[in-house]
DNA sequence: ACCTGAACACCGTTCAAGT
DNA sequence: ACCTGAACACCGTTCAAGT
């Protein structure tokens, strides 16, 4: 009955809704539609295909990850990095604030994480956050060119992180079956746990430890 | 014909040399079975689902990386950067050479370099590169579970770094129109190829900066 | 002109039936 | 006991036929 309220925003909010509740798997046109109790091939009248529809849920995943300058000290996640920044390094503590809270905007949404960060973001979240992380790495003292490339790593690190936290359960096991075969003498509590937040903090910490090495050479 | 032939060796270096020549699309159950000239169900009498062949296909795209510490002074891809290691960062050129080498092999393999290291690494080659990995970390100064989290992160970056190169036509048309979209006064020849040897390595040179950091500091 | 749904060309995997 | 292939429950997308 709804046959005018089928528009692109309609839909991405539907998708988002279903890959909630149901996670990756029902992420499919069909299921789409059926959601919307509409016919798989109306979709196609608004996305050209299905990673059309899926950039725009990715996008409309990412809507809640707040980029306002004056809420940096506030309360939200990352708000301990960020007031425990030096001054000549806040740029520091932005991007890890950044990364830290669209890793979890994502991991909110199960059934898009995965697709997030995993092609270039052109949708106007993804192009918001990327113009903030692109401040960072100005300020941090990249070249123009290494900022470029700065972002691409990072992204490329987002992107693996939340593909590995949306299979955690699975992963985990096998990491332990991979310290098991190299008869590592390390106990299961010790291993991170795969695509947990300190793991990801860890890694980013190591690449944002080597953009400030990259910016105090330049 | 070959009745006794079918094994999961074969079986894997089939899908292997149909994903050379055909990418990633072909990589399915009917169309491995196809190039074996079996019924599909054949191989699940050698691998219980898609994901365990697909596995075994990833690890055998490995087998041709050396991890003979003698072939450290080779000529082969990597060379330059071990013989360029100050002796005392000596794992530096190690951790770069191996990864870029396990790089370049996955994709020699374009039909399954997208699955190469985005599951744990149970197989032989596998694991043999995992214990080189695990060397050169513990030879940087890290932790025992620093080194567990460090291999994660570059394990992880390895993978999306494979993900966006299979793509990667498809994805720089893309990143030139987020260029665009945020008005850099970038033109397109600046910007690095996604995807690209030069924009892998920037990427590990930070995650290195950063794993230096950390090993000096613990 | 716009919209619908049947149809095409596929999937991974189960399972009953054959040998 | 082992093996086969028909069948199940799906896909994304095209396109001819309807309104």
């Amino acid at each position: 009955m709804p046959k005018r309220s089928l528009n692109p925003d309609a839909i991405a909010a539907a998708a988002l809704a279903l890959g909630d509740r149901d996670g990756q798997a029902a992420m499919s046109m069909r299921r789409i539609a059926a959601e919307l109790a509409c016919d798989p091939m109306a979709i196609y009248r608004h996305f050209p295909n299905r990673e059309a529809l899926l950039d725009a849920v990715a996008d409309l995943a990412l809507a809640g990850v707040v980029t306002d300058r004056s809420a940096d000290v506030g309360t939200g996640p990352g708000a301990a990095v960020r007031a425990g920044a030096s001054p000549g390094f806040e740029w520091e503590g932005r991007l890890i604030a950044l990364l830290s809270d669209v890793r979890e905007a994502a991991l909110r949404h199960p059934g898009i994480a995965g697709h997030i960060a995993s092609r270039p973001p052109l949708g106007p979240n993804g192009l918001r956050l990327h113009r903030v992380l692109t401040e960072a790495l100005v300020a941090a003292g990249l070249s123009r060119a290494d900022v470029a490339k700065a972002t691409q790593a990072l992204i490329a690190y987002l992107a693996a992180a939340l593909a590995m936290a949306v299979r955690a359960g699975e992963r985990d096991e096998r990491w332990h079956q991979v310290g098991k075969a190299l008869e590592l003498e390390v106990d299961s509590a010790q291993l991170p746990i795969v695509g947990s937040a300190e793991q990801f903090a860890f890694g980013l910490r190591l690449l944002v430890n080597g953009i400030r090495v990259e910016g105090q050479r330049g």
